[in-house]
DNA sequence: CGATACTGGACTAAGATAGTCCCATATGCA
DNA sequence: TGCATATGGGACTATCTTAGTCCAGTATCG
């Protein structure tokens, strides 16, 4: 359920490994030899993560790819978003609410905000937690019956 | 990004639909007037989601579907086990936790913590929250640093 | 017996995914 | 200037998944 692609997954692992190594530029072959991914498919999401800013590159001899911002500065939604674009959790839900079953369609949209809540759930964890997990993340509450959203602080 | 299938979707307003008929059995033909997808899908569906035992079947004349337990205990979670299977957001989570780029994948599973908060969250929303969505489902916290999750009572 | 309706599974077309490769361009250095 | 190093852009292919259809079998009701 709910998957995520091999390529964002390899895109994470990529993130952390410049995460981890944010003093200097690494290069494509770096990345791969540090990563175990095959060096096309690096140089490939790398080019990604350049186009979606979350890496700034520099070319010629000495040059690589480096963070464009913290990790605490990157997070889980941004990282979806550049590697698998805005898809939305169902397909009629990526357009706009109304589908062309609409008449038959009574859920209402509720894919829809669930994808938000999860979305909104997403945007709190960085590439810093994911660089270091510790802890399990938790259960949560996506009802809307209990707590509420606090926006979390950055770095932990 | 976090993708369900078309399938997944249209299950989840066949299922809506049976929780609106619960007087009685439908039939798939039922079914599929009255939620305009394909006869041939919904039956599809139907079947998967008796073997599933979200729905109970009986054969012959005057047969039909009807849902295997009251809408409030049958949950979004349920829902995408039956019909996408115990698939997880990363592949390699999907079998331990130990991938073949292990020695590379920083990640250590980060993405795993992530989807089974999802699903916890998943796990307590239901059918009866999706047949009649009334609110926003809000931002929720998935890092773990703010409050804790409560089980929901049933309905709503 | 015959109409209704589910069961199981095969099958196909279309699309998404993963991975590879090539050529152009930019930079650093001798 | 010349060359090695690196990224940028994009094409391309094999494979898998998804969506949708169809059929032969079985059970039930009247």
């Amino acid at each position: 359920m709910l998957r995520i692609s091999k390529l964002t997954d390899y895109g994470t692992m990529i993130l952390v490994h410049l995460a981890m190594h944010a003093e200097h530029r690494c290069s494509a072959s770096d990345v791969a030899a540090g990563t175990r991914v095959g060096l096309p498919t690096v140089q490939k999401l790398l080019k990604l993560l350049a186009r979606g800013e979350l890496v700034t590159s520099a070319r010629g001899a000495d040059g690589g790819y480096i963070l464009a911002r913290a990790p605490a500065r990157i997070s889980a939604a941004d990282i979806l978003d550049v590697l698998e674009g805005p898809v939305s959790i169902t397909e009629c839900s990526a357009t706009d609410s109304r589908c062309e079953l609409e008449d038959g369609c009574q859920v209402g949209g509720a894919w829809q905000k669930i994808n938000r809540g999860i979305r909104g759930a997403l945007a709190d964890i960085t590439l810093a937690d994911l660089a270091h997990p510790p802890r399990e993340f938790p259960l949560v509450d996506l009802t809307g019956r209990n707590g509420r959203h606090r926006h979390r602080l950055p770095t932990g």
